[in-house]
DNA sequence: TAGATTGTTAATCGATTAACAATC
DNA sequence: TAGATTGTTAATCGATTAACAATC
């Protein structure tokens, strides 16, 4: 069998390129070339063309891809073609700014559930969603059959959030606190570092600066 | 000159070196080797003294880090020796929890003005800012001598903004619209795609349950 | 001194880019 | 057919890992 690893870069980019061809498909647009896409999103046409041929051969030579087509395929390979479930724990800003996301629900999200464990913040209404407290994070998981948790509670709440997801059976958490948790190897995480990408930012502008001297 | 270009995965890296050298600081350990360091935040120990010898020599053999001055160094590395002034474009929900965010504050990050050009937001206060309309948003670059602007607008309307940004002087965009901005060359652009990782994990979930078939 | 740990070099690994034959 | 564009291979580039001399 053919198990060609596939970076995590590809992964990242034909989530993006997936999103531009609906885009372009909503736009109307029927045939799209790998250099019409790595000019839409900001890479090479190779590195297009590349990306594609880790999962088949989707286009025609001398013609390109059917935008459709293609949207559909990415789909499938990123797993939206079906619906998915989130649980979110935590109900500060964040949390609510994350509830009322629309970009989650146009890929396929949903939130089902919001939890915390402040006696302030349980029983608020978010949207339709009322938060429970985390004494029935396992019900829900069971009930809404889901697989991804979301972490959004200060760093010093996360391990032991993160513990819960792990025990009652979720396959991946997306956390947003900032510390590094641990994870069994056989639970998917990522982290999404606010602050980490600002500092790239100013690294960079010092840096600059510095080669101007 | 020795000009050996960084990687931005090393950078990403050592901001994050960075966060836990203030937290063990914090708790009043002392030293550090690059193992404890490496372990804190889950990569190897040659990762942490490889991406360190790209600025210098901060440790003692034998001994480790001096926790204090390893997370000084990092801070003036990253540009966080001082403290930067951010404004915000974008006062829905994602703007607010921004807004309100206290992991940027700890690193030293103020957003100093929140502009939304739609006239249900303007004037509404975030804390103690009062939304402002983009028309003062020129002003306000120059009054705050800010630098980097923050975007947190609907997919739609993220280009005009950038514009705007680069157009008033701006160096570097922290975005959250997932869309690719049209940027020039001399200012940084870094984005932040809330579902993207998201779709990394489904697409790593989806994977294993193929393997398994 | 013996043990520990750094800084750095060389080896390995992996990802991107360039080039081009295949083919619509 | 001529022009365009894919899929794929080979070359390049860059980042990570392993190993170890230096040295506290």
């Amino acid at each position: 069998m053919k198990t060609l690893r596939v970076p995590e870069a590809t992964v990242t980019r034909l989530s993006i390129y997936s999103r531009f061809l609906e885009r372009l498909d909503k736009n109307g647009v029927t045939t799209v070339s790998s250099g019409d896409i790595a000019e839409g999103v900001g890479v090479s046409p190779a590195q297009v063309r590349k990306d594609l041929a880790y999962f088949g051969e989707f286009g025609t030579r001398g013609v390109g891809y059917n935008v459709k087509d293609l949207m559909k395929y990415t789909l499938r390979i990123l797993g939206l073609d079906k619906s998915w479930s989130l649980l979110l724990v935590g109900a500060g800003n964040l949390g609510f700014a994350l509830c009322t996301y629309k970009g989650f629900n146009m890929r396929g999200f949903t939130i089902k559930a919001v939890f915390d464990n402040h006696p302030t913040k349980v029983g608020k209404q978010i949207g339709d969603l009322e938060v429970q407290s985390l004494d029935s994070f396992e019900n829900m998981v069971e009930k809404y059959d889901a697989k991804i948790g979301i972490i959004a509670v200060p760093p010093k709440a996360a391990q032991e959030v993160a513990d819960l997801m792990v025990k009652t059976g979720l396959k991946a958490i997306l956390n947003f606190a900032p510390v590094a948790l641990n994870i069994p190897d056989n639970v998917e995480l990522r982290n999404v570092d606010l602050s980490v990408k600002l500092e790239i930012l100013t690294f960079n502008l010092g840096f600059h600066e510095a080669e101007n001297i």
